[in-house]
RNA sequence: GCGGAUAUGGUGAAGUGGUAUCAUAGGAGGUUUCCAACCUUUUGUCGUGGGUUCAACUCCCGCUAUCCGCACCA
């Protein structure tokens, strides 16, 4: 890109920036007392754009017939975020040069002498630091401060004085859909596939948030996980992407376009849910608004690849910032539940049936325990174990080892024979999850930079912010000619009306001329604006303008409200 | 976290050691009116705390925030 056209670009985020300022779009928090890094408003009008946002993702999904939706707390205990990895893999050791003072990352010191320093816990970090004591990137010097522990979440007390349990507000909205699984299960009556979704909060206290709205300390996510049944195939319908050429970037390979189905049969995409979901959000992106030649999906390359991950696609769309991932579509395997099982002991387990029954013939001996537990006593449980490895031709008296080495003489009348057919139909298995995890704030930045066109209308700079009507934050704006001869009574009853109707949000304004409402309308991206003129007085019908192409027609108020 | 730059009406910008200018937007009133028209009027303790000074928006220091590098992160 030239210098002129970075220029040109950095003038236009500029204008944009201040004009969501300006209306009360997206605008710093808490200004007036100086501003929070990381944290931002959605004002009056973003603020129902955030809304649209989030309602049209949840009817996108819950449009698949076997989602739910959840609503968890975004204050969680630290056992659950211990259990999912976070506490671990949220946590940089860093440790301070104490020449120059810069902060690095222990792991990432010790990265040429130690072959996965990630996994390391703070002691062994600490004792491989003194011993290698590398040098500092940034001055040179071999001299660093003890290592501590950075936690990029949140930390916080749930509930007060000695019974209060440490705790962390939330780094994703995942956790709490996995730790509802047994609820999940029981609702969907134990039938896989079935997805639960969530829109909500996360925190994150990021070192360094930068690019506007890029990274936030607080930010709006929304996830679905998908349960699926690794047994089963997935037959999902391919059919409404077969023209759709899916631009993509495979693992260290140039961008390629090819059918969704396509990537799916040459492997290029690993697995077919994972493939369907990126069918799906490819939609529903294009249906809020992002521009489909600005759009990619890029595959994690193995090494940055999370470790439980067995295939992940990003979505990334291409703006004043460059490409930036929007949505992570990630395969999780089993992971998730079989953390939270480990680490409670609890079955977060699905029942699968057999095709056909297993049949297992059970010929062997059992302890009787009538006899030889007052014979055994503390060593009955052992004896137990052992005689039921025993072969079936075994012979009593017989001298038998225990688990622990010892050996015991084991009589006939300690054991029984046992014989019997068991048919088993099926098994518990941990379902797999694919997740796709939506960054709204990312994509609501997406939306705003794509729809932003202030180049327009001869030469005269003129802002229209071209959304989706899906998303809009306001659908009409009725404007009296005059406010004079009935004109405003009407307007305002028509604009009262339209208020009234469940979901439709309608703004009044008769202030300056007709051309300064108009422009105000298109500036935040008002699809339709109605006017109230003479004509409406006599046959009670308004003009109706198109925002995008300025067009106007004649309605009837009655075909409106 | 480190280095550099910046901070003036709602927005975008001038400017000066003696409480401030322009454009644009907003409110009120009026003329006019189907694509940012006109007139009158109004809207600011110049980011924040401290220092220097008779006097600080202006000079100096701290803090906070924003932007750009580096680092970090996805």
């Amino acid at each position: 890109m030239s210098v002129d056209l970075m220029q040109n670009e950095a003038d236009r985020l500029e204008r944009m920036s201040g004009m969501l300022k300006r209306r009360g779009v997206i605008l710093p928090a808490f200004e007036i007392h100086g501003g929070a890094k990381g944290l931002y408003d959605f004002g009056p009008v973003g603020g129902r754009l955030r809304n649209r946002v989030n309602q049209t993702w949840i009817n996108h999904w819950l449009a698949l017939g076997n989602i739910v939706e959840l609503s968890c707390p975004t204050v969680t205990p630290y056992a659950v975020l211990e259990a999912s990895g976070h506490v671990g893999e949220f946590s940089d050791f860093m440790t301070v040069c104490t020449k120059c003072e810069e902060a690095s990352r222990a792991d990432t010191l010790l990265e040429p002498s130690h072959p996965n320093p990630d996994a390391l816990s703070k002691a062994e970090l600490q004792t491989l630091l003194i011993q290698i004591n590398p040098e500092c990137p940034n001055c040179g010097e071999q001299a660093w401060s003890e290592v501590t522990a950075q936690n990029l979440m949140f930390n916080t007390t749930i509930g007060a004085g000695s019974s209060g349990r440490p705790g962390f507000l939330r780094p994703e909205t995942a956790q709490g859909m996995f730790t509802s699984f047994p609820a999940l299960l029981r609702h969907n009556r134990d039938r896989l596939p079935f997805g639960a979704i969530q829109v909500g909060k996360g925190y994150r206290n990021e070192i360094s948030p930068r690019q506007g709205m890029i990274r936030l300390r607080e930010f709006n996510m929304a996830e679905l996980e998908y349960f699926i049944n690794p047994y089963d195939p997935a037959n999902h319908d391919f059919s409404p992407w077969s023209s759709t050429p899916f631009r993509l970037v495979a693992d260290g390979k140039e961008e390629q376009k090819m059918t969704i189905q396509d990537a799916i049969e040459n492997n290029t995409v690993r697995h077919d849910t994972v493939g369907y979901f990126m069918a799906q959000t490819y939609d529903f992106l294009v249906k809020v608004g992002i521009d489909p030649e600005r759009l990619r999906f890029r595959q994690h390359e193995s090494d940055e690849m999370a470790h439980y991950a067995t295939d992940c696609w990003d979505a990334e769309i291409h703006g004043s910032y460059g490409w930036i991932e929007c949505v992570g579509i990630a395969h999780r395997g089993c992971y998730d539940l079989e953390a939270h099982e480990k680490a409670t002991g609890k079955t977060l387990r699905a029942r699968r049936e057999f095709s056909e029954p297993k049949i297992v013939e059970i010929d062997g001996w059992t302890m009787n325990g009538a006899t030889a537990g007052p014979a055994f006593r503390a060593l009955a449980g052992a004896v137990k174990k052992a005689v039921e490895l025993l072969p079936a031709e075994a012979t009593f008296p017989l001298m038998c080892q225990l688990e622990s080495g010892e050996e015991i003489e084991v009589l006939p009348e300690h054991v029984k024979r046992l014989q019997r057919t068991e048919t088993i139909t099926g098994e518990w298995y941990i379902p797999h999850v694919v997740e796709p995890a939506f960054g709204i704030d990312r994509i609501i930045w997406h939306i705003l930079d794509h729809a932003y066109d202030d180049e327009s209308k001869d030469d005269d700079a003129y802002t229209v912010l071209r959304l989706s009507k899906h998303v809009a934050p306001v659908d009409y704006c009725v404007f009296p000619l005059f406010e004079k001869d009935g004109m405003g009574e009407l307007a305002r009853s028509l604009h009262r009306s339209l208020c009234g109707k469940a979901g439709v949000v309608s703004v009044y304004d008769s202030s300056g001329s007709i051309g300064r409402r108009y422009a105000r309308a298109d500036e935040i991206g008002v699809p339709h604006c109605l006017t109230v003129d003479h004509q409406s007085l006599e046959d009670q019908t308004v003009t109706i303008r198109d925002r995008d192409t300025g067009e106007q027609q004649r309605v009837g108020i009655a075909d409106l409200v």
